[in-house]
DNA sequence: GGTGGCATGTAACCGGTTACATGATTAT
DNA sequence: ATAATCATGTAACCGGTTACATGCCACC
């Protein structure tokens, strides 16, 4: 098998905004540079090098434009593999684990997340992220608890800023929900994962 | 001159935790292992390379402890250069890149500011923080309303959610401020590191 | 004699950072 | 001319990740 080595994140987010519209390494960079996703750098040799490992594994494909006047472009597509990728990355169950370490990327999947899963999916996941928020909140109050004693103030209202932090993100979930209802009341709704695919991006 | 490339923020972090409790690397990795400090890997490959590589340059000394029956520890002190380099990273200015970038690494540094620059100095950082995410939040709100046609309901989303992750944050700065100078009101203060500096009031 | 906690380390691998190189076109 | 924008790339360097290696002790 080749390598079986996974994905970096930055790998996942072009992916994902691949998934949604070809774009030259280029047009992504700037994406990167003048939106708040995620917090990407906008370094050629971080994105180019990324695009070139995604296209020797079969995830995207890229043709080259050749336009005249300006300097050739290659734009580049996600492929069916990786549309299944990114699925399969967005799709990850919530783990207590992730909420600790890497809430970002949590996120980002999130982001990327209706076009793949559709409305119920994404509201599975917000779902399981309450969950998560919810038994994680009290331990670290706990835990502050505990370390008081420790802490120097500023220690302690770093960690008081952290929990109020989770708070709010699971304030937001309850929010998400209550918008993804709404929404599906007015427009039907959007099929899950997996089965009859419909979903042409763009 | 030796290499002055930078120190990554895991040497920080240990600097920082040095700076407060002399400790073995075990130690070290304990606390990353079990407590919500920044989000660090408590993996030895990570946490002894970084100690020698402070060690190299002066920053923290370490010493063997021999102990009868358990094996030896080195315990990890730091040095006054490190103490000053720990100082000086803390003491460094608010800007809106850290802000968007790196808002983990802003809290730390927060973390570590009270025993190093005292309360006044605690009392500063919140202040140019809390200026920098007022300007910083309503262009984002505007970012999100331009993209608002081009995103999905849960790229929309997870803006919305960082967003009110930032508003969570200010809303933190005002209570640590105040938290600070109800502190200082009774407790008379602490010293700021070096000569008598006193609090400019911005 | 095996597991688990204390304790320190190394090595391969990988990807992000920084800086540099190239080159065409348009605007000043 | 030259700067700025479009556009793609490479190479050195560095540190984090993962996995492995070692060794001592206590306890069952």
């Amino acid at each position: 098998m080749k390598g079986q080595r996974d994905i970096p994140t930055l790998g996942y987010a072009l992916l994902g905004l691949l998934s949604r519209q070809p774009s030259s390494g280029y047009d992504l960079r700037k994406i990167f540079a003048t939106t708040p996703l995620g917090t990407f750098s906008d370094s050629p040799g971080a994105i180019y090098p990324a695009l070139r490992r995604l296209e020797e594994r079969g995830l995207v494909r890229s043709t080259v434009e050749e336009r005249s006047g300006l300097r050739r472009r290659k734009v580049f597509r996600a492929t069916s593999p990786g549309s299944a990728a990114l699925r399969a990355w967005v799709d990850m169950p919530v783990t207590q684990k992730e909420v600790i370490r890497d809430l970002e990327g949590l996120f980002l999947r999130f982001s990327f997340m209706e076009p793949v899963l559709g409305r119920a999916g994404c509201a599975r996941f917000l779902k399981s992220l309450a969950r998560e928020l919810e038994s994680y909140i009290p331990s670290l109050r706990e835990q502050m608890a505990l370390l008081r004693a420790k802490l120097s103030l500023s220690g302690w209202l770093a960690l008081e800023c952290g929990i109020r932090g989770y708070e709010a993100q699971l304030s937001w979930t309850r929010y998400a929900l209550s918008v993804l209802a709404r929404k599906s009341n007015r427009n039907p709704r959007r099929r899950s994962s997996s089965s009859p695919r419909r979903q042409r991006s763009s």
